[in-house]
Parts: C-alpha cells; sequence; structure tokens
DNA sequence: GCGAATGATTTGAA
DNA sequence: TTCAAATCATTCGC
C-alpha cells in the first residue's frame, strides 16, 4: 500500500499541471511554511500534500476534517484540481455510462397494469369495482353478494392504503437519499471534478436500486390482490346451500315432471326467481338432482312421496277453485306438457313410476280423509280424467 | 372429526 | 350448447 502511495507520487510529482511546469517555477507561489525558491522546495511541497491526502483514511473524523479544510484552503489546490481534471479526461470516465437509458422494465410493466386494472394503482373511487361486479355476477345474485362485494371492495382499500404508504415511504426514502449523494458529490466537487452527467448517473443508479425494491413492493401487493381475488371468485369457497324454500320449490317442481325433469329455459327463469338464484344454479340443481335421483330411486322415494302428496294437495286446491267457479274446464296432468328428452332416464324412472303411483294412491288416500273430498276427485287429477265428468257421477254436478 | 349431503366444476359425447 | 357422469370442495348434522 504505502508501495503503491510513493509510487504514484513519484509520478504524479512529475507530471504537467494543466500547463504549469512544477519544475519551471512559474505562476505557483510557494506554499505556507515552504519558503524555498527552488524546484526541489516545490516537489518536497508537493509531495507532503499528495502524503496528506493519501494517509487521510488513517486519521480521525476531526483531524481528516481538519485537514481537508487546510488542503481546501492551500494555495496549490487549483494546480491539484488541474491535475485531476486531467488525470479524468485522460482515463476517460467522465464517458462512461452515457448511453444508461435504460427501455423499460417489462415485469414492471405488467406488475403496474396489474395494478391499476385492480384499481390500486389508479384513481381512488371505484377502483377494483368492475372486477368486484364480475366477481359477484361469477358468485350469483341476491343480497348476500353485496355484504361479498363490499367485503371485497374493504379489503381492497386496505391493500390500496398500504400498498400507498410504502411507496410513499420508498420514494421519501430514495429522495433523502439522493439528497444526500447529491450534497455530498457536490461537497467532493470541491477537492475532485465531477461533471453534472456523472451526477445524473448517480442518481439514475439510486434510482433504479430504489425502483428494484419498489418492484418487490409491487410484486407482493399483486400477489395479496390475485389471493383476494380468487378466495372472492371461487365460489366453491362461498358455497351456500340453497334456502329450504328454494330447495322445496326446486323439488316440487322436478317431482311434478318426473318423467321429464328438463325444464324449458322460461321454466328454468321461472324457478330462478322464484328462488332467488341464476338460471345456471337452476340449471346445475336439476342437473345433479337428475344423476342423484337415477343412481339411487330408493333413497328418493320417501322425498318423492312427500312431493307427490304436496302437488296433491296443490292440485286439489286448483280443482276446488274450479268447482267454486263452475267452470268447465279439464284439468291436465303435471307431466303433460312435456316430452321425453332422456330415453335412459325414461327407462331408468319407469320403475319409480309405478312405485310413484302407488304412493301417490296412498297419498290421495290420506289426503281425501284430511281434506274431506271424495278420493276419486282427487285421483281424477292424477289420471288425467275429465273432472267435471267424474264430479257428475260422484257429487251430483251436471255435466258439460 | 367424520360421513353424508349438496352446489359447482370439469370432461366428453351428441 | 346441453346434458350425463365424475369429481371437487364445502356445508351440515351427528
Amino acid at each position: 500500500m504505502m508501495e503503491e502511495q510513493a509510487r504514484i507520487m513519484q509520478a504524479l510529482s512529475g507530471v504537467t499541471l494543466a500547463g504549469h511546469s512544477v519544475q519551471g517555477g512559474m505562476g505557483l507561489p510557494p506554499p505556507h511554511g515552504h519558503e524555498g525558491t527552488d524546484g526541489d522546495g516545490r516537489k518536497q511541497d508537493i509531495g507532503d500534500i499528495l502524503h496528506q491526502i493519501m494517509t487521510i483514511t488513517d486519521q480521525s473524523l476531526d483531524e481528516a476534517q481538519a485537514k481537508k479544510h487546510g488542503l481546501n484552503c492551500h494555495r496549490m489546490k487549483p494546480a491539484l484540481f488541474s491535475v485531476l481534471c486531467e488525470i479524468k479526461e485522460k482515463t476517460g470516465l467522465s464517458i462512461r455510462g452515457a448511453q444508461e437509458q435504460d427501455p423499460p422494465d417489462p415485469q414492471l410493466m405488467r406488475l403496474d397494469n396489474m395494478l391499476l386494472a385492480e384499481g390500486v394503482s389508479g384513481p381512488e373511487k371505484g377502483g377494483g369495482s368492475a372486477a368486484a361486479a364480475a366477481a359477484a355476477a361469477a358468485a350469483g345474485g341476491g343480497a348476500e353478494n353485496s355484504i361479498e362485494h363490499s367485503d371485497y371492495r374493504a379489503k381492497l382499500t386496505q391493500i390500496r392504503q398500504i400498498y400507498h404508504t410504502e411507496l410513499e415511504k420508498y420514494e421519501q426514502a430514495c429522495n433523502e437519499f439522493t439528497t444526500h449523494v447529491m450534497n455530498l458529490l457536490r461537497e467532493q466537487s470541491r477537492t475532485r471534478p465531477i461533471s453534472p452527467k456523472e451526477i445524473e448517473r448517480m442518481v439514475g443508479i439510486i434510482h433504479r436500486k430504489f425502483s428494484s425494491i419498489q418492484m418487490q413492493l409491487k410484486q407482493s401487493t399483486c400477489e395479496a390482490v390475485m389471493i383476494l381475488r380468487s378466495r372472492f371468485l371461487d365460489a366453491r369457497r362461498k358455497r351456500r346451500n340453497f334456502s329450504k324454500q328454494a330447495t322445496e320449490i326446486l323439488n316440487e317442481y322436478f317431482y311434478s315432471h318426473l318423467s321429464n325433469p328438463y325444464p324449458s329455459e322460461e321454466a328454468k327463469e321461472e324457478l330462478a326467481k322464484k328462488c332467488s338464484i341464476t338460471v345456471s344454479q337452476v340449471s346445475n340443481w336439476f342437473g345433479n338432482k337428475r344423476i342423484r335421483y337415477k343412481k339411487n330411486i330408493g333413497k328418493f322415494q320417501e322425498e318423492a312421496n312427500l312431493y307427490a302428496a304436496k302437488t296433491a294437495v296443490t292440485a286439489t286446491h286448483a280443482v276446488a277453485a274450479a268447482i267454486h267457479n263452475s267452470q268447465a274446464n279439464s284439468p291436465t296432468t303435471p307431466n303433460s306438457g312435456f316430452q321425453m328428452k332422456d330415453e335412459e332416464f325414461q327407462l331408468d324412472s319407469a320403475e319409480s313410476k309405478n312405485s310413484l303411483l302407488t304412493n301417490m294412491f296412498t297419498a290421495v288416500l290420506i289426503l281425501s280423509v284430511f281434506i274431506s273430498l271424495p278420493s276419486v276427485l282427487i285421483l281424477s287429477v292424477f289420471i288425467s280424467l275429465p273432472s267435471v265428468l267424474t264430479l257428475s257421477v260422484f257429487i251430483s254436478l251436471p255435466s258439460v
């Protein structure tokens, strides 16, 4: 180390000081405390200064500051500064880093775009509402969704707040650090040549470092949004059983259309409306119901009986109303309006239809006891006999 | 905690 | 596109 210093000092002592010859004694007044007029005295003087510079790091801070101040005030300082300028020009340090303009990072662009799309980095109001609305639509309608919707937005706002707070902190730290470095460079520019380009380059380096930290923040924020979104959008996670009433409505339809349990689009819409669910949920329900019923008819027998009885009551009420109005419209069977779509289902369910018929008769008998109406009247509903004709026989009403 | 029930999704056929 | 069938993921009742 000391050898190297000595070598540099030796080399420098012989260099031309920006057009002033050290040896020649032109223009440079003698330093303080060294009144010698000969070349050796000046050489010694420069040697001392350089030695002071080289050993400055070995000293304490106060000592160094004092030395630094001494050097700054030294009358040889301009000459030394010129030397440094010359050296720098020769080594071409100032040229380096001229082509520093990086193209925008594609990953950063992706992150920025995503944060903007999710309403994290965009304008404050309505941020992410489109995403939340889409998620709500995917999960199905209803008041529950508006709760989930607001829940999603609240969580997104939370993420947004954290993101902005952290971003602000990073920016503040970046600015503080940049200011600090620039002050240092300005300070140093008094003792060594620093071009504005160099300062610019240094600022660029600092900004790049901080932007890489920012990218990590953006990445984490994106991950948080993705998790939130997936949790919100994944309907399976949020599955709720339909209300008892909705299930009853769907079951009633299913068992009253057992020979062809394929509701039309209109019927699906109607059911969806009644059950406060979506049409696709109705489709899902019927899909599940058909397959599960077909797979285990025995298991659903009780349920089938129950709904058959229910249908009977409904039909009875209809007939009673018909009697009341003295109308002669023949009621139709519940299944009459449907065509068989699925032969397999038809075959498989034939067995169940037979047993269902037996159960229906049982239900009719029970009903006739409970609602004090002739069994045949109720039966007529099920076996598609003209009610009025049947009634005319059993309750002595004139047939139309 | 476990098994059944149930709503949703995926896959493949028509 | 719709449906059956298989499967997944969650809820519910014990």
